[in-house]
DNA sequence: CCGCGTTGTCGAAGCGCTTCGACAATGTCC
DNA sequence: GGACATTGTCGAAGCGCTTCGACAACGCGG
């Protein structure tokens, strides 16, 4: 393999004046520096990992904690594994990917042995044991969703209490007065998914503030559930002039195309809102307003933010994305 | 941090010995062993994987090389994922996830900088030019799907071309003369996917032997695409009495839907059959009778297959899985 | 009881890199 | 023109580990 010292002997130069040209720690006259890039190109020199991790520099690995749990939804976990992926190959950064049951200990382990330089958590729950294993590992971490007990933790996320608020007002506005939610799995809540609590709790605020009558189901995945608990909500509620859907795209699709056995017409009949949505609402069988998931903007956040705790900076706290809504043409007036 | 001299103090050994007590490339006295493993417990001992590296053992991390193409099944990518990373952690081992678009260059990347011990290569094409960077690299490789090029590598997949031959067999069998065939989009023939050209190879040349017609249409993935081209397979084939899926579960679902909506009896006036299965057909609309693609048994071979040429066993070549028919009573003898 | 092979342990070298301190070779200012 | 900073380069130490060769200590057969 090629070593630095091939590079220093090519560029006839000494070993510590190359590794200086790498890594732009003292300065490094013009002509000198050239000749050692002509003699890295020339021998295809790549740094050794393990050396440069045990000489104390930075791994240049970022791990990824993503749980997966039976009742995700598959794709948008994927959505988010590529885009931490994405992000951190921009920034010269591999990823290591911690994807089985445990996560925790994955953590513990990678962090004990130095084999990455920081931690992006995502699928963060309300009481996470993450948040603690990093604290005292004093591992530079990321969070993608609040965890309860996060102080001075970098979290990023939707802000899910404003977008529910917004999802309420966006229907208030256009004249609704009693609005149905298709919302997540009961599961999401047992598991302690913090932003279905904070979702609900801005949809909840909002509603009480407007005088708006809010009923919700929570469908499970089971196979006919989504349009069970639509039927469901039409019953209970025979007023109700809009949904907001805050739930995963398949169940959006059950609910779509039931939607449209009955004969109901959107925006006409019935007005319908997508929050959060990690999908294309623009291509469903009836295209939806909504509010998106800014999932790539989440995660950029989130890998910046622990590269930034990598290079010694702090730890940013939380932050908070602004939700904002796009018009697909599925929200209108009620009928007088 | 905890060192192995650490250790070594503590258990009131020299370095080397807890070296050798940890690796078992020397015999150890049993009570030493046991003084050792209590010391890295108390001390919670981890060794540093970059001096583990530099020192030239192992680096204890797997390579995925996993490209995301757009036309592709996020859910099917994703579960190949998490089933590479259970299994190497099974075994000890880390899974760096190289999800950008340029794989050959990740590779490239990690095993110039002995980053990893070995890949493992998913999204397999005819011409993969991965086959080249390993080959070249001498990198210990595992790949799922056969390249064209891959003499001697390490390759697994379903015998594809015995599932097109089982697939056809199932029908012909019960007495389908007429079989159309939903199968992937285009694009993935386009993009070179070897496994696309052996199913069919299979089917066609199983067909053949028994002078069945065979019908194929290879929807795009846009909406609406797969209820027209099973429409046009009605048109084209009215003495069609079976079809078979090799597509993707969204197009199955789309398929099925028609099906219903057309009032169509399965399997009484239309046999249907899944053929390489990355989903459960068991909850679809209609279950389905299938071939079931062994997904976690494909990873679980290619990580150790990677596995044993890391510990210096040669590759074994290629592997195909035999297919298997799993019946779920969506296939019947066509009515007279 | 001597020489021999085994077994268990140790010391030291070295993996490729970063970084500290040293030090020529300059330039700068009174 | 001499004192002093600045700039560019170098040698060497050391990061934590594996592994080689060495070597006591021991049991064994002749």
């Amino acid at each position: 393999m090629v070593t630095i010292s091939d590079v220093a002997k090519v560029a006839g130069v000494s070993i510590s004046t190359v590794s200086y040209a790498l890594s732009g720690k003292r300065t490094i006259a013009a002509s000198t520096r050239e000749r050692i890039e002509a003699a890295i190109r020339e021998l295809d020199y790549e740094p050794h990992a393990g050396a440069r991790m045990l000489a104390g520099a930075t791994t240049n690995i970022l791990a990824l904690s993503a749980p997966i749990h039976t009742d995700g939804h598959l794709p948008t976990h994927m959505r988010f594994v590529t885009a931490v992926v994405d992000t951190a190959r921009k920034h010269d950064y591999d990823v290591l990917l911690l994807a089985t049951d445990d996560d925790v200990s994955g953590i513990r382990r990678v962090a004990a042995s130095s084999l990455v330089d920081g931690v992006v958590a995502m699928g963060v729950k309300a009481h996470d044991e993450r948040v603690d294993v990093v604290r005292r590992a004093g591992l530079p971490a990321a969070f993608i969703g609040i965890p309860g007990d996060g102080d001075g933790l970098a979290c990023v996320d939707l802000d899910f209490e404003r977008a529910g608020r917004l999802a309420v007002t966006t229907l208030a506005e256009a004249g609704h007065r009693a609005i149905g939610i298709v919302g997540h799995p009961p599961t999401y809540l047992e598991r302690g998914t913090g932003f279905v609590q904070r979702f609900n709790a801005g949809l909840e605020a909002e509603a009480a503030v407007r005088g708006i009558r809010l009923d919700v189901v929570s469908p499970t995945l089971a196979r006919g559930a989504a349009e069970q608990a639509f039927d469901e909500l039409l019953v209970a509620s025979p007023e109700m002039t809009a949904v907001i859907f805050h739930c995963n795209e398949p169940v959006v699709e059950s609910v779509l195309r039931r939607i449209r056995e009955r004969g109901v017409d959107v925006p006409g009949d019935l007005s319908l809102f997508a929050a959060c949505a990690s999908y294309d609402t623009s291509h469903l069988v009836i295209p939806l307003s909504c509010i998106p998931l800014p999932l790539d903007q989440m995660c950029r956040i989130a890998v910046e933010s622990a590269l930034r705790q990598v290079r010694g900076g702090d730890a940013l706290g939380v932050e908070l994305i602004t939700p904002v809504t796009q018009n697909r043409g599925s929200v209108a007036p009620p009928r007088i």
